[in-house]
RNA sequence: GGCCCCAUGGACUAGUGGUUAGGUCACCACCCUUUCAAGGUGGUAGCACGGGUUCAAAUCCCGUUGGGGUCACCA
């Protein structure tokens, strides 16, 4: 048996499948990821489904898609294969028994046969005297300096006594060791319980079924979060139970949610699926999560990283001890960098799909083939890019490019109308009308001209052309986006729109401070 | 409660004995501007506290406080 791992550097991301990809889960993955890509090492995906009751269905796929999303592959894995499998738990039972079955020959694991109910009351004991709770070796043999008879274990053994097997922890020893992230930690043995090895079902707990994998699987470093990090002397007792060297250590800090505690659902999402849905790309998250508890460093100022940035430059060294908030304002701003920063191409990959999913639930006044066609979606997408959260807001936030407004903003209408706007607008409705030049350029020129002509602001006319064609007050370059709309269009929602926005007199009822009210 | 970990503005962080304590997000103001963004300029705001060590401490040591994790036949 090999008792060396070898020079190799091979990391591992260990999930359960439980459920679905946790943003502390992904930022775990990736600093393996990261880490085996820069010393040109491997990155295992190990499934640790050894609780069948938590165990669901389907998570294994869906943890590994989401992981595919985000660009991070494993080398090896229950999809991928490799030299060292099965790589998902419930398939290596026999190893664990083989290796449970030395430790008891070697006198460092026990059978134990207390129930569940003995436990808690042993348990709630210990805490009512402000005591650490912990097994009290009851089923230790008196082989192994515990007061059980053999005899006694054995008689159970015999009559099919449901068991569990535990580790006999050394007394009063110090267990020390040197995390990456940490630097040296120390432990006293005697705070350590006698962990369960084996559970009664014939499976094996995490700590066992780990340790051995880890081993076998010639993992050169354990890179997990800190939750991991007390019951670290459990798991080198183990390797120092077999006389297997230990992989490396690095306790990450933890994330947190915005009260400071461990980063849980209830507070918000975290589900790296949840933000997918919501509209924030995977780059963007990979990046925000990776520089929760990592950085550059040497006076580095950068912000944006992709993924092979990240290969380049990321390094365990330069991981944080002190637990980072998930601040979403800061993801939310980097996903903008990359929305101002996407091929115009990717974009419109994208967001096509969204556009036809809209375009089968209403009909539209424009032209369908038009404003589906890769040229018009070039403009939106150029307009929008720098106005947008999210990709998918080019078409359900900017809807005015598809669809004619249904209604028209209240507040910009009482904002923006006074007793004359509509006289003025009917009039430039027949210069535009005239107009067959609808390019930008021409369209400022000509609403700039006729509103001197009138001896008006510009802005008299550039707020309603705005909401009649929009029906909101904000948005791109209005001669920017009549262009894009076209004449017909912008004709058409004009002469629509004048007409439900009437100025009325000053005593009508439910009359705004300006005289204006909106109709439908 | 025991054990372990942690500690720079509201958030993420740079900083490893000598800096006017730097950057990003957020916030505020101004500029640009038809609006909203984007961009530009400036600003508010920080070394938890107390002792040491040292000519000199955000940086090293000790203590206190605060926060977190963990104490399962869950991972």
């Amino acid at each position: 048996m090999q008792t060396t791992p070898g020079q190799r550097v091979r990391t591992r991301f260990a999930p359960s499948p439980t459920g679905y990809l946790h943003v502390g889960g992904l930022r775990t993955a990736l600093y393996n990821y990261l880490y085996a890509r820069k010393m040109n090492g491997d990155f295992i995906v190990r499934i640790e489904d050894t609780d069948q009751a938590r165990k669901v269905e389907g998570a294994d796929k869906s943890l590994m898609n989401t992981l595919a999303m985000t660009g991070i592959v494993a080398d090896e894995s229950f999809v991928h294969g490799g030299n060292f499998g099965p790589y998902v738990q419930s398939e290596r039972l026999g190893i664990y028994q083989q290796f449970c079955q030395q430790l008891l020959d070697q006198k460092n694991a026990y059978y134990c046969f207390s129930t569940a109910d003995e436990l808690e009351e042993n348990r709630k004991l210990q805490m009512k005297q402000g005591l650490q709770p912990k097994y009290n070796r009851k089923w230790l043999p008196e082989s192994m300096g515990g007061s059980m008879p053999e005899t006694e274990i054995k008689k159970k053994l015999d009559d099919g006594v449901p068991y569990v097997v535990r580790m006999k922890v050394p007394d009063y020893i110090s267990i020390m060791f040197d995390d990456i992230v940490r630097g040296p930690v120390e432990f006293d043995s005697a705070t350590v319980d006698d962990q369960v090895l084996m559970k009664s079902d014939g499976f094996p707990t995490y700590h066992f079924a780990s340790v051995i994998d880890d081993h076998l699987m010639e993992i050169s470093h354990v890179i997990r979060g800190e939750e991991w990090l007390s019951s670290m002397p459990k798991h080198l007792l183990l390797y120092e139970f077999f006389n297997w060297e230990p992989p490396k250590a690095a306790h990450l800090p933890l994330l947190l949610n915005p009260d400071r505690s461990k980063l849980s659902k209830r507070q918000g999402d975290v589900a790296v699926e949840d933000f997918i849905k919501k509209g924030y790309s995977p780059e963007a998250i990979v990046n925000f999560v990776a520089l929760l508890g990592w950085n550059e460093g040497d006076g580095c100022e950068r912000e944006v990283y992709s993924l092979d940035e990240l290969e380049q430059t990321f390094s365990l060294e330069r991981v944080g001890k002190a637990g980072a908030v998930f601040n979403v304002e800061k993801l939310g701003w980097i996903e903008k960098q990359y929305i101002k920063a996407r091929p115009q191409e990717e974009i419109i990959r994208a967001i096509t799909p969204l556009l036809q999913a809209e375009l089968e639930k209403k009909s539209t006044d424009m032209n369908v083939d038009r404003i589906a066609s890769e040229e018009y979606l070039a403009q939106v997408v150029e307009l929008m890019r720098e106005r947008v959260n999210f990709e998918l807001e080019m078409i359900t936030f900017s809807s005015y490019f598809f669809f004619d407004p249904e209604k028209y903003d209240e507040k910009a209408v009482q904002k923006r109308w006074v007793t004359d706007t509509n006289d003025v607008l009917r009039e430039f409705i027949g210069v535009l009308d005239e107009t067959d030049d609808f390019s930008a350029d021409n369209l400022e020129a000509t609403l700039k001209d006729f509103a001197k002509r009138k001896g008006k602001k510009p802005a008299f006319l550039i707020h309603p052309m705005r909401i009649l064609t929009s029906g909101v007050g904000f948005g791109p370059s209005l001669y920017h986006m009549l262009e894009v709309f076209g004449k017909e269009t912008v004709l058409r929602r004009l002469r629509n729109g004048i007409d439900k926005v009437k100025v009325q007199k000053r005593n009508d009822p439910g009359l705004n401070s300006r005289g204006v009210v909106v109709r439908d």
